[in-house]
DNA sequence: TTGTATGCGTTATCAG
DNA sequence: CTGATAACGCATACAA
């Protein structure tokens, strides 16, 4: 069934067809009517493939994040879809297990698609030529969660660091001054050698907490900042390793809910107790922190809202309008429940 | 940059470019490198619209789901993502938020893009005319998680009813003889009036379970058997209710990790402790169920490998292969932790 | 092996 | 307001 057909059967040229059926340019109320009539008749459905092809606009924009499967994008992605949707965008989403090679050619193949738009959480800072080029060529691009410092395009994310700096004041607060940081970023094997960090939404997390200890009169001590972080096992040995030191940390912040989770793992493996062994600290307020043993304090972060954000500036971007701000923070808090304590006597 | 650029470049006819460019037809050695030179050299990108409409082909997959959110999609959805990005194939990811007319526009919106197949996780058992057409209508199809008994494509997911019976089982070894179901089905209100409900996955949960107490000797209980918690207050509400009964329930079986999540806030409010007042045992083998306290029995389900299977399904019905089989049910398991305890003696 | 001409289903242009 | 006709960018039957 195609225009032509049902033009036929309503007794019209094409043209008025598909005028009428695109509720486009002046069609006689008569002609509409008989149409449409023919259209329902005959069980005509557009072919979105041949209208894009026209128009230039294929209504569908790309979304290219890591790891669909952790509960921050599946949020940010829930965001995403329901702002697209109201305004009639489909999503081609693509998971590439924050691999960049992946991510470029994810690229690639969404622009050969003729998105009208991408929204991407880059993989690496510093393998950033693919999505320069997409900004450079005019294509509305928004970075979700991670900024690139080097790329002018709009980012829309998590202001992190003050929240960071707080939930350190709070562990200061309570007597602790050995305080570590545990991530699952990835660094090649190395250890912390300063900032910026391959990750901007890592590197905000450190740069917080780094203020929070400065302005404290904390010492920091780049032993306790851990990268590689990734599954069980390694997080075992780096929560293992930090409680080996000479000076163990008596409190520890968790980057991600995954990373949280393995570290509790640990610590029940390990028979530490919180927080009377160790306080803790996770970002991203995760559903099951209220029901961890005790309740778990967090950085709760707007992840919805960042998902509806990123796809409304994106919406602003394809209708040529200016971005509200080329980077945009939503708030982040502290959530206080029961995993900060005082430092344990036996560790001070 | 479109074809016949290349061809000027090249010094060849678009059809030659065209060949050489698709990989397929004859093109001599030498055109070819020249065809990829200019192509190289002029940055040109194929579009894909284009040569989707009259391949008939878009090398894309619809996948419509009722809550990306929820951990169990997530992981289904990454299954689709890995085993369709092998293919070569892209995902366009609808959220229905469990809405059937919204699942019903999707669906024909899909089918508008000429999507080359479709994976559905239906909302409903119910409203499935526009599935049986689609299916009718010779398009691939794949049901994901729920299948409809009146509906003969190919449906997969979890063979549940066995792990039901056996977590029923090690509940009834335990001495529980009041075992409870929570679901966050909606029903309208309607208490439980026989089988099937709406959602098979859910029917089969219950087939599972009946099945246990009957083995057992253990008479039926409707007033057992709830729905309709969804969300933390109605949750509250259910348990609350359940526990008021004249004869409580001494053991509670969790619909899915969701339901899981909620009703150990509501102990926790409640001031129940699992499992000395109730043992529990929720579906779904969620990433926290290792850390709550006592770490949670339950019934683990490969997801991800539903996910896959049912990408590498509708693959093959693309290739116009027939179906391994039309329901294809992926085995479940009981894993044993610590939420299951004899019954209490106040309770006996 | 290569080139020519036509079709895919729309929208857009321009007379009428 | 309507109709014929030309794009859009590519694939393909057919001829050379």
């Amino acid at each position: 069934m195609t225009v032509a057909d049902v033009a036929r059967e309503a007794g019209v040229a094409k043209a008025t067809a598909s005028r009428a059926l695109g509720g486009y340019g002046a069609v006689s109320d008569e002609a509409r009517d008989r149409v449409l009539a023919a259209a329902e008749a005959l069980g005509y459905r557009p072919n979105e493939l041949a209208r894009s092809m026209n128009t230039g606009k294929s209504k569908t924009i790309g979304v290219v994040v890591g790891d669909i499967e952790n509960g921050y994008f599946g949020l940010a992605m829930r965001g995403i879809s329901d702002a697209a949707k109201r305004a009639g965008y489909d999503i081609i989403l693509v998971n590439t297990s924050e691999d960049v090679e992946a991510e470029i050619d994810a690229v690639r193949l969404l622009l050969d698609k003729r998105v009208d738009g991408l929204i991407v959480a880059p993989a690496s800072a510093y393998r950033t030529e693919h999505l320069r080029e997409v900004h450079q060529s005019g294509h509305p691009l928004v970075l979700l969660d991670r900024r690139i410092e080097s790329l002018p395009a709009v980012s829309v994310g998590v202001d992190i660091a003050p929240a960071a700096r707080a939930a350190t004041r709070a562990l200061v607060a309570e007597g602790h001054r050995r305080i570590a940081f545990v991530s699952a970023l990835g660094t090649d094997g190395e250890r912390y050698s300063g900032l910026p960090l391959g990750v901007s939404s890592v590197t905000d997390r450190l740069v917080g907490i780094l203020q929070g200890l400065e302005e404290t009169g904390i010492p920091i001590s780049p032993e306790l900042i851990r990268f590689e972080a990734h599954g069980a096992e390694k997080t075992h040995a780096v929560i293992a390793d930090l409680l080996a030191l000479s000076e163990p940390p008596t409190a520890i912040l968790l980057s991600d809910s995954l990373v949280a989770l393995n570290v509790l793992l640990a610590f029940r493996e390990l028979g530490i107790k919180v927080p009377r062994d160790v306080s803790v600290v996770a970002f991203d307020d995760v559903d099951w922190a209220a029901i961890t043993d005790p309740p778990m304090t967090v950085v709760s972060q707007p992840i919805y809202d960042v998902g509806v954000t990123a796809a409304e500036e994106l919406l602003r971007l394809m209708r040529g309008m200016a971005p509200d701000a080329t980077t945009l923070r939503l708030p982040a808090a502290l959530v206080e429940r029961d995993s900060i304590g005082p430092v344990a006597v036996s560790a001070q």
